[in-house]
DNA sequence: AATGAATGAGATTTCATTCAT
DNA sequence: TATGAATGAAATCTCATTCAT
């Protein structure tokens, strides 16, 4: 259990994720952000150096979050390479289920941060792509998954699948059920639509 | 009276294409976007009434496009459901391959759109991939397609898939050679990874 | 009769006094008087110079028009000095009732046009002052007015009281009648409140 | 913290009196207001909305202040109606000639924000001149004051007046000398000029 | 004379960031 | 650390005026 005992440092990125995800990025103020927060707006600036240090810090949390577990599923020995692919899809709706904000501001603005091209974001960013791919290898390698496919177009095209529909949840959870929406997101990653 | 000489209503349109492409909507400054289109800054409001509106005429132009082009998919009787679906995944992407610049702003900016909910773009938006959704559904009834999918999920997940994609190609063509990329999508989306 | 027959130099001043009437001189558009005028917005500058040449020209016709008229009440050798006040109330009430845009400008704009000191303006309104002085110095000299007055103090009193009224006409003509504001206009004028 | 030196609010005002008076409201720009105020331009607004709200605030200033000496005045069981009704014009005549920038605003762009009728003005000035009124009610109760006078009519009559001569002492002291004028409009009123 | 597209100077307003306390 | 008043650079947008036709 998290106890909240006024870790501003942690309050402030809370803050900032659910202002980000209400206004987006650009059109978020810091005094805002401080508000929401229950901080001054100078302090704001006493645990980071900018606006987009904020940002930077949301997705460098949720990178590293995300890694980290899907480093747990990769390493799982007991799991087939079609369960690991599974798992991970299951993971990321995961992460996004439990904070629709958060899930918000990683479809908005990821690509914001991609074209400043920090280091610590991009890093860890590719770093989970990489870890996923693995699976696919090693599915390759086993025999269950095609070896036809390119890694690289198959990674992007999974990631921007699901980022896309992670927003449309977090838009309209009605419609798209958690549930629902990774049944049918495993099915048309393993099989296709064809029949 | 003063006459037009070529059509600054055009030129402007693409030069803001061009700037937001590089800079991203909200770091565009119509006196960048002006001096692009060799006119002065006061000529962007003769023609459009604020920043807004320029970005909303360049997607209801793209998806205008978009839209005309699939109907003749669509409508075109000799096309199996397959085939259709082959063909709007490589409209999608001849449209973009023709203008990368278009390709980046419709990726990064399109969220903004839709969160501001102009009408004469969501329209365009909505009915493309409304008939997008036809292709499938005949696909369907035509014993072609798996009945077990989700429609609404299965459009976005395509949505998604290929917007990342375009994104990807348009930063780093080289990597996403279009060619390659189509056919790995057209892959994916039939038959799935899975052997 | 006037005939309308097309005059744009008279289009555009009547055009100008009821779109200042409306909005104001300074939120008055140039291209909203000219469509008002039904001209092109550059015939404006044909016939003005510029935007405040249009509202001098506008009172400088206004007060030239009550100079004249009050040239003749001053020179009617018929009337008494007290006669001649009540007419030169009755005069202003009837130029301005008759157009009611005319009055709003004259009440809104006139310190305007003070400021920037034109000639050609302040001319014709001193004029009119001074002949309307005239009327009571002979009352004076006749016995019928009192002597104890500052005269340059009693016109700016009379114009700005009447004024104002003609303003509250503008706005509201139910509550402010013109027969019967001029009426107590008259009555306080010549006899005050006290009984 | 940084905390206020000064009044920054209060310098703010009083630069706008004097910027309003000498350039008028819509020729007086918020940078020259903040440079005579000895403050940064956007210090301007940590205080105010907007322009607007500036000489909102004024004016309800102005008026309130007004309103609170003339109730004094009307409250005064010493007095008789003549002597209150004299009061309130020493009152008025009092209170601009200590500020004559302020005077000139009063005069110039009361207009400009009747015709905004934001509240917060039209209640203070109102309730002036109400309360005004009834000294002049009372008057005729007493059998001191004409009954045949239309109140609303009058009020009018000498609030246009007044302010005409306020303007005409604030752009000239020397001619109209307050203590001339204001001696002049108590017997105008009172007495008209009649013989 | 008449037009109206084009101009561009200029004003308002915003808000990330600073800094004296 | 914490504050929040103060800053001022910067960007949008307006509109009087011009001028090529």
């Amino acid at each position: 259990m998290r106890v909240k005992e006024g870790n501003k440092e942690i309050d402030i990125i809370e803050a900032a994720v659910k202002v980000f995800a209400k206004y987006g990025y650009h059109n978020s103020k810091i005094s805002k952000i401080a508000e929401t927060a229950n901080v001054a707006t100078g302090s704001v600036y006493v645990y980071y150096k900018n606006k987009e240090d904020i940002l930077l810090k949301i997705f460098s949390d949720l990178w590293t979050k995300l890694y980290d577990e899907l480093d747990l599923i990769v390493s799982n020995t007991s799991l087939s390479s079609i369960e690991k692919l599974d798992a991970m899809i299951d993971l990321i709706f995961d992460v996004f289920s439990e904070e629709p904000s958060l899930a918000l501001v990683f479809v908005n603005e990821q690509n914001h941060l991609e074209q400043s091209n920090k280091k610590g974001f991009t890093n860890y960013y590719e770093k989970f792509l990489d870890r996923g791919e693995e699976i696919i290898k090693k599915g390759i390698d086993e025999g269950l998954i095609s070896e036809n496919i390119d890694l690289t177009i198959f990674r992007n095209f999974v990631f921007g699948a699901i980022r896309h529909l992670v927003h449309c949840w977090a838009r309209d959870p009605k419609t798209f059920t958690i549930n629902k929406t990774r049944m049918n997101v495993k099915l048309f990653i393993k099989h296709g639509i064809a029949k």
